[in-house]
DNA sequence: TCTGGGGTCCTAGGACCC
DNA sequence: TCTGGGGTCCTAGGACCC
């Protein structure tokens, strides 16, 4: 069985567990925006990510404190540690969440509840936190069940009652189906899980596309091949910041460019990482979005080298922006694609069932982001597989 | 619901190579 | 001189997640 671990309103809890004031009362997280409300603020409806004003309007008793990242960092590490004892199989997800995968420990420590219990009790008395797991037979039932059992819960979907667990549920509870596809599925009248499992492959496919298609029918039925992968990382850094609403002159935004390609390049060296994509994203008043990216010759986490690279992307759109009419507001620099890819040659294959077999066993076993690539072209395909960590 | 900063994955098309 | 299959790498954008 897979564990999903869940905290709960992650940096509200700090703050709650920190500041004995703040407990039982509505806590906000955030300046601008939202970046954390207790439940006793998602009571009144403040949700992230949404504007301190409008929040403020739905909650006035909130208390909005600042966000404080290096205790969030020391508490998520506290917890992972907890994880990591808990199961050798540990996959994160995020600053609070993660994947444990506990088949074969039942033996050494007891039945999935059992694990699951103890695990939200430890984290409980030894960092302060709320905690929720879901226990599945697969990563996706996992995780929705945590969403289910929140806040501070636990809920086992057996293996007996995962169709029980799954058809009622609101299409937007899958993991990975977002506003666009919800809003795509509602207008054909398709609300709960079981009208997709009901509707069939090729209608969704050809609703939102293959990949999409078939990925959201698989979860609908239940299939859910995914592994727990260990010692996954992470694949670029990037930085971004908002400028402003006023107009902005060339050396207003460079300077922006250069605290940017700074913070995301020392964040490189620290992590030991290189990248030789650049990418450029710019955000307007619109909430429209452009990327211009360049790809170097070598890899790096050189300041002046991404900055190089940095400043002439900017001066190609740059003239773009303005024939769009529109401010600049967001600035982002992200660096990536420092792994070495190996290839690997698949069997020849004739239909796509087994190609896709093939494809999926490449996945459950390098993780889905390792196989970036393949590619049915006529009855072959090739794909790449990029080197593991150590 | 009108938006912060950090990410992941997939698709489609073009340049280029043999 | 033109056409073609098979393939890699790069770029840009969309959708999603926390």
């Amino acid at each position: 069985m897979i564990l999903h671990a869940d905290l709960d309103s992650f940096y509200a809890s700090v703050e709650q567990r920190d500041d004995p004031r703040l407990r039982g009362r509505p806590v906000i997280v955030g300046g601008g925006v939202v970046l954390a409300a207790s439940y006793e603020a998602k009571a009144h409806g403040v949700r992230t990510p949404m504007g301190a004003r409008q929040a403020k309007a739905l909650c006035p008793d909130a208390v909005v404190v600042p966000p404080r990242f290096e205790a969030y960092t020391a508490a998520s590490k506290a917890v992972f540690e907890i994880f990591e004892r808990t199961s050798p199989v540990v996959e994160g997800i995020s600053i609070d969440e993660a994947f444990l995968d506990v088949r074969g420990l039942r033996r050494s420590a007891g039945e999935p509840v059992v694990i699951a219990a103890r695990l939200r009790r430890e984290v409980r008395e030894e960092v302060g936190l709320p905690i929720t797991v879901g226990i599945a037979r697969t990563k996706h039932l996992a995780k929705v069940a945590s969403a289910a059992a929140k806040p501070d819960g636990l809920l086992l979907v057996s293996p007996s009652s995962e169709d029980a667990f799954l058809h009622p549920l609101p299409v937007e509870r899958l993991w990975g189906v977002g506003p666009k596809t919800t809003e795509k599925l509602h207008r054909r009248g398709i609300t709960h899980v079981r009208d997709l499992a009901r509707l069939g492959e090729g209608p969704l496919v050809s609703m939102l596309g293959g990949w999409a298609g078939r990925h959201v029918f698989a979860l609908a039925t239940n299939r859910d091949p995914r592994h727990v992968v260990v010692g996954r990382r992470r694949g670029s850094i990037g930085s971004q910041s908002a400028i402003g609403w006023k107009d902005h002159t060339r050396a207003d935004i460079d300077a922006v460019l250069v605290g940017i390609v700074d913070r995301v390049t020392r964040r490189m060296r620290a992590a030991e990482r290189l990248g030789r994509t650049v990418t450029l994203r710019l955000r307007f008043v619109d909430f429209s979005r452009a990327t211009r990216s360049a790809t170097l010759l070598q890899p790096t986490c050189s300041t002046d080298v991404v900055l190089g690279a940095a400043r002439e992307l900017l001066e190609v759109a740059w003239a773009e922006i303005e024939a769009r009419g529109c401010t600049l507001v967001g600035l982002s620099v992200g660096n990536l694609g420092d792994r070495d890819a190996v290839q690997l040659a698949l069997p020849f294959h004739t239909d796509t069932g087994a190609l896709d077999a093939a494809v999926d066993d490449l996945r459950t076993r390098f993780g889905t982001s390792a196989v970036t690539r393949a590619v049915l072209l006529g009855r072959d395909t090739g794909m790449s597989v990029p080197m593991l960590p150590d």
